[in-house]
DNA sequence: ATCCGCATGTTGACACTGACAACATGAGTA
DNA sequence: TACTCATGTTGTCAGTGTCAACATGCGGAT
């Protein structure tokens, strides 16, 4: 017959996930429990175990997921873009965009220490998201907007200005508000991408 | 007659933030506890209760002493410029710097929800350090080097971009040593600088 | 069909933490 | 000298992450 609680629960590792995340989202990281979890998925407080090696790992798979949902906001914010240029400068609004509305995931996605999220794969966990930022750097080259050669430096540079406004943003200390803030975004990637075109005469 | 373990330790505050200070550099926010603390300052886990009402409010302190450190780096290193914009480049470099230096400090100095630091005086524990990024745009306006009007959105753009560099080098996202990260920050404050400057005609 | 292995979930325990309450100490003062 | 009370201590509590031992029951081997 069909049991209101089974014993075992089919796929509890997707419902820890989820109730993880929903958690962050509801009380940061500092009072986000490994046991508060287990219990909104209605479990014992060890059955985590079984799927996580320990609260961090927990933690790593809801910074993962945050870094898929970012990547999904800066391609949907990106594609309203119509030049290359545009759609970079986008692409950083949506950035900024997911750190205000997700603030407590965004912190866990980039304050956990940092060997956390190694993967032994060689690559970092939020490698798609840079990828996508990367892709309308080039997009620009291409176009002639940003100028040509190692595109590096200008990913580290363009990221580097978004994710100080979304980190000063959601530690509350810059006085805008949520829309403020993404429209002040949008502003200095401008700012950001004239430098970038005009500096070149005198580069190094 | 002198005792070697006094029972009024005369002031144990002191010695508490300093042990505190130093805890945290060692093993970061997570891992900082406070009893550990009052072990190393060979007191009672219960006598820092006496000096800071919880946890977080030592935790405040040593955010505030890093505050100060963050403001006398940025001026020292400020110091070597000769003109307005050097300086204004010298002085986001020292923030990367000092975040470099201290990254287990300088989490603390951000990453702890807002509501804490908020001193009830009205004003944020960091102002000495933002007054001092402010003091080199509005010098750099003064001496023509960027455009005047209201300094503040130019603060914000500035300071996002060093905290931006200095946030993604503490968590492991720029691959890239100490001098490199300080010498690319250098690079990025120089190109967001002529971006200032030129973008002034098509500003709104 | 039956049995059994083993992944999955549970119960129990331990050391540690932040915090509170009650008590101890001793320096300054009347 | 005796009182006061800021400062430090001991004792305790609930809550946490983690480990060990045990329970359950699905799926394959017999």
């Amino acid at each position: 017959m069909a049991r209101a609680e089974p014993y075992h629960h089919e796929n509890l590792r997707q419902t820890l996930l989820e109730a993880a995340v929903a958690l962050i989202g509801e009380v940061g990281p500092r009072a986000f429990t490994l046991r508060e979890v287990a219990r909104r998925a209605g479990v014992s407080h060890n059955a985590p175990y079984r799927h996580f090696p320990s609260k961090d790992d927990l933690l790593v798979a809801v910074a993962k997921e945050g870094f898929e949902r970012l990547t999904a906001g800066m391609q949907k914010s990106l594609a309203r873009g119509r030049t290359a240029l545009e759609q970079l400068q986008l692409c950083g609004c949506g950035y900024v965009d997911f750190a205000l509305r997700w603030p407590h995931h965004f912190l866990v996605m980039f304050d956990l220490p940092h060997e956390m999220h190694s993967e032994c794969k060689g690559e970092a966990v939020g490698r798609n998201a840079f990828d996508v930022l990367m892709g309308c750097i080039v997009a620009a080259q291409g176009a002639g907007d940003l100028p040509a050669g190692d595109p590096l430096p200008l990913v580290w540079t363009a990221w580097s200005l978004v994710h100080g406004i979304a980190k000063l943003a959601v530690s509350g200390n810059l006085p805008l508000s949520h829309a403020a803030t993404v429209a002040f975004a949008r502003q200095a990637t401008v700012v950001l991408s004239v430098g970038m075109m005009k500096d070149k005469p005198q580069a190094r």
